[in-house]
DNA sequence: CGTACGGGTGTGAGCGCTCACACAGTCCGA
DNA sequence: TCGGACTGTGTGAGCGCTCACACCCGTACG
């Protein structure tokens, strides 16, 4: 190290090479017009320094701060926090710093104040994970001046030409009760806050509609295994309840619970489906029938299309659906009419 | 906005409040020697313009960066994430900027080069989450420049005063289950690579033999559901286990539905004690027993500490032990000797 | 043989902030 | 009445990088 103390900037690696700053900038950001035997010479004084960029002078300096901020409600849910944790990974792979807001609570207004404090720092783009309806509506409709990509499990574009539709998934899962036999399928929702829990919700509807089968009121968890619990005692005290699809595995898991111990066996009884495929959700008892969404290529399919439309002028998605996969286990099974007392 | 396009910037508040840029730099960081006249003329004029510092130009500053690292095992488990989040958001609201990197292998050799991409980049202290055991070695007794915080499970000094011992939750569980009459207690532990599987196992252990109990060879799963399936077989098989405490709650998932399918009762035949108290632990069949921790309270008491360290000179910790909480569920019971067939 | 061109390189400025210092004033004791 | 301690404020430089531009020197063209 030629110098006394800190790390080796750029001017290090310039004087070694025997070049400009300049020059060893170009080398860096890979432009071109830097003769070949220059680049070689810069590239081993680069690493014969060990030389590192420093990321907050990039970003400091004027033009591009290579930041995209990431603000995400701050749960503990498994969706949002593995789309929030791939989103991230493939921000920081494509060599652009990450800012994450986790918010406890995403609507409208901490959308707006977080989206605002983004741009104030001078973010080039923005990705949204699970913002509530109305945020969604009011971040896609921004006249801002970074682009934003909304991931709220509705109908969302997550690369060019690839769009995700949350409705479908549900479709799926109903029908799958339906040809079992099922007369009809009961449904526990999600917040209505969320668009994944109304895409669930509509999917179900249209799912039902489409076979004729009546379209009980559903009930409506806030995704925690305790809403399932309380959701499944009211389910478990009808006995025509025959199955019932649950806008998330958690819930899933509080409903088996409180059909077991209302005495209703699963699948015996009632047939139950969940949605996320979580990791624990194939070791349950009995093991849960769900749909699987692959989260974490969606998350990195998203900010590859974001960072695209960040480098140059956006291309308009052609909506090609990509559906979730239904995983049938053991909680669904044939229906069988329920013998009189 | 008196300039054309961008936010407003310090020299612009400096112009209109009609002080130097230096005096509002002083307001900003509510440095001492400004008139109390002057300071609220600052702030009005930072009001009116709706004026944010920007980060990035604070970081570049010399001096002070402003910035905290955070290098944690990136995977979905309940415990890390958790602590991930707590630290995050501690460092944010102390007003630091948080540089996370996750690692899908928190080794030695990948510990220290991410320190050291840390420190090049300039943090002025660093966090790690669950390093492997070699790591948290490593880090620990590093001449570096910067202070490290290392959670790794185990006897961690999580604030000025306060340690917490892995191994004392553990030597609770088996104590609980040797109360209820279990001859023993068999375990699942969790990678050994971990502090954290150690503690546990060593609390166990040294549980076990303060009882006089028998110890078995513990079993070794990799902290999944799957993992805690295949153990569970092999316990599942052995008549003579009554009883078995899991490293954590997932495994713990997988143990009771390999004991369900074997046909021994929880915890009419085997009891089962998890670690951790995911949020779904009160809703398996049956709602498991297991240990709690607040993780949260003791990132953000982690943060504290170092925060403390970064800003002035280390004060050494005085052991005070803070044990985790014994949530009894439904999955221990009394030891009933089994019945000869 | 002068001009135009373009690859390869260097020069200067500036990003928005904080540091270290210099400079006014005011009040005190000598 | 002057030096010295304040207090409050302003000035300058610099953090490490990237931008825009100026500058070379060859070659190709008129």
């Amino acid at each position: 190290m030629p110098e006394g103390h800190g790390a080796p900037v750029l001017v290090d690696v310039a004087a070694l090479a025997g070049v400009s700053h300049q020059t060893v900038s170009r080398v860096i950001n890979e432009q071109p017009g830097v003769r070949d035997s220059t680049r070689e010479r810069v590239l081993a004084a680069m690493h014969e320094l060990g030389y590192r960029p420093t990321t907050v002078a990039r970003s400091h300096a004027p033009g591009r701060s290579r930041t995209i901020g990431v603000v995400a409600i701050g749960s503990a849910l498994y969706g949002p926090s593995t789309m929030l944790r791939s989103v991230e990974a493939a921000v920081r792979d494509a060599g652009y710093t990450v800012s994450t807001e986790s918010l406890s609570r995403f609507d409208r207004a901490t959308a707006l104040a977080s989206v605002e404090r983004m741009t104030a720092q001078g973010v080039e783009g923005i990705v949204a994970i699970d913002p509530e309806v109305d945020a969604a509506t009011a971040l896609q409709s921004l006249p801002g001046a970074v682009p934003i990509m909304v991931l709220c499990g509705g109908l969302d574009a997550i690369a060019p030409g690839v769009q995700i539709d949350g409705t479908e998934g549900a479709q799926g899962a109903v029908r799958h009760l339906l040809d079992l036999g099922h007369p009809t399928v009961r449904h526990l929702a999600g917040p209505l806050r969320w668009e994944a829990a109304r895409c669930r919700m509509e999917g179900w509807r249209t799912a039902l509609e489409a076979a004729g089968a009546p379209v009980h009121e559903p009930l409506q968890g806030d995704w925690s295994a305790r809403s399932g619990f309380a959701a499944g005692r009211v389910f478990a005290a009808d006995p025509d309840v025959s199955a019932v699809f649950a806008a998330n595995d958690q819930m899933a898991i509080g409903l088996l619970l409180a059909l077991h111990e209302a005495g209703r066996a699963v699948p015996g009884d009632v047939s139950v489906i969940g949605f996320d495929d979580i990791p624990e959700a194939a070791y349950l008892i009995p093991p849960l029938t769900t749909l699987r969404q692959d989260l974490a290529d969606e998350g990195r399919r998203a900010v590859a299309m974001l960072l695209s439309q960040v480098e140059r002028p956006a291309t308009e998605p052609i909506p090609v659906r990509v559906v979730p996969d239904l995983i049938v286990r053991a909680s669904t099974g044939r229906y069988t009419p329920r013998r009189d007392p």
